[in-house]
DNA sequence: ACATAAAGTCAGGAATACCTGACATATGGT
DNA sequence: ACCATATGTCAGGTATTCCTGACTTTATGT
């Protein structure tokens, strides 16, 4: 699953400890989703969403067009 | 998590287990999803969006707003 | 009433998404 | 060069999402 969160965060010059910290998860955790080792659950990738007030969509791509 | 599942599905007539078929998984996780008994993963959660010709916001909804 | 299909549920197990704590490496400022 | 911060990664543990197979309960049709 890609994923825009590095650029995202790089548009706000967030840490990926700052960005853990708004998304009440582990630095490792954002890391981990960022490296593309794991995908977030649902309700993470909704307050991910949330968060940079755009689509899930719009952040992720798992590719299938 | 909250979803619109049952309802998308009723309107195609499909069972349980030929929703289970078309998102290549068990009926049981179809079931477990549709009773809320757990969340879809995001990629699971993008099959059945593209399934239904939506976005996953017009499917599932995580309470906040 | 009966038969079949659909939906719900349980157990046990595999894979994955999280956690904390620790450490290594890289990057940036002074 | 030095120091602080940021990033990457590992181990070990817990929780969740899936699986199969089996069973019960509920709906539907004849």
């Amino acid at each position: 699953m890609n994923n825009r969160l590095k650029v995202l965060r790089a548009e706000r010059n967030w840490s990926q400890a700052e960005l853990a910290e708004r998304l009440d998860v582990s630095r490792q955790a954002v890391n981990a989703i960022e490296t593309g080792k794991h995908d977030p659950s649902l309700p993470l990738a909704f307050r991910i969403a949330r968060l940079f007030a755009l689509s899930i969509e719009e952040i992720f791509d798992d590719g299938h067009r």
